[in-house]
DNA sequence: GTGAGTGACGACAGGATCTGTCGTCACTCG
DNA sequence: CGAGTGACGACAGATCCTGTCGTCACTCAC
């Protein structure tokens, strides 16, 4: 009774992460994936639309963020916003190995650090709408994307290498560093 | 004689983005566009590692931006430092059609619109060692290549549709344009 | 000139990615 | 208990990309 194992994605994400650690993205076969969580290829392509994605297919965290978005007090600021969506980002993102892991395998291969960008690019762009639902304008919208982005990159990298603070606090730090860069540099 | 006519590289671009705009990209084999240019598939790939890098290959560009940035006067900025480089822009991207066909051609294929995204951050990072290398630190190197980069596209984007100024002016009325959103934006 | 590189190219083979299609098995629900 | 329904395996096939080898045009030393 292999077949009907249950969580045939999450088999697949776990294996595939596995094999890139070992042997490298190019390395290792979408073959090879799905036999190690005993599939087959052609199951492979009806969970994942192609072989990156299986490292990037968890819209978990987006929903979160919209949602948290979508639901926050009227009167806040446009980053205080964004930043209380991304605070709840430790929630999905575990556990902290599965993170850390993934980071090395995508800084490792060309082909999941275009997937990755275009990943950041495509969440930056709804975070935008988002924002402009809730009634701010546009260029104060993507200013605060684009700034909220950086600050949510900074303070995952963080977290992933270790630090145990409280995420909120994470951002609030990688916000005031930002700042603190921008002031003195903008003469 | 259809062998050696010579430009090769030159005519399978051309081919390429033909028929990327009559078929679209994934429409369009690789076979194909060797075909249309009088080569075999296998040529191809000896001038272009994949099907993506046909419409990215050109690194004239860059080459410029670093040689001019390497010849800057001393005591000019970064910001002015790197404008001073993209000025030369519209010497490489010519002629105007074939960018603006290539700019539609990226943004109706999702894998084009990556490979683009890691070529403008790999840029950016080049942008930003040479900055280094004359001199600046670290921080105001990248600030500086963030904002350029932005700069850049934005110039670009009315180059392509049609404003026939000199870029240099483009690229300030670009700088301006951001530093007037910026500005009141920032409290 | 003529023979040894050298580089662009064609021809061929083959592995990997991704898609279409169909039949099967477990599960659900009326 | 029979009709869906969804996950899955099996198979075929187009396309992408790479390795390898032989050929042709060109160059350059002798």
């Amino acid at each position: 009774m292999a077949r009907w194992e249950g969580n045939a994605r999450g088999r697949l994400e776990r294996a595939a992460l596995d094999l890139f650690r070992e042997q490298g993205y190019d390395g290792t076969t979408v073959a090879q994936i799905a036999r190690r969580a005993n599939l087959t290829e052609r199951s492979f392509y009806r969970w994942f639309t192609d072989k990156r994605e299986v490292l990037f297919a968890d819209d978990e965290l987006e929903a979160r963020y919209l949602a948290v978005i979508e639901a926050a007090p009227a009167g806040l600021g446009a980053l205080p916003t964004l930043l209380a969506a991304f605070a709840t980002t430790p929630e999905v993102l575990r556990p902290r190995e599965f993170v850390i892991e993934r980071a090395a395998a995508i800084a490792a291969s060309p082909p999941l650090q275009e997937r990755e960008l275009i990943k950041m690019v495509t969440l930056s762009q709804k975070l935008v709408a988002a924002l402009v639902r809730r009634g701010y304008d546009d260029q104060t919208a993507y200013l605060a994307a684009a700034l909220g982005s950086t600050i949510l990159r900074l303070a995952v990298h963080r977290w992933a290498l270790g630090d145990d603070a409280d995420f909120a606090d994470l951002l609030a730090a990688a916000r005031q560093d930002l700042v603190d860069v921008a002031g003195p540099a903008a003469g």
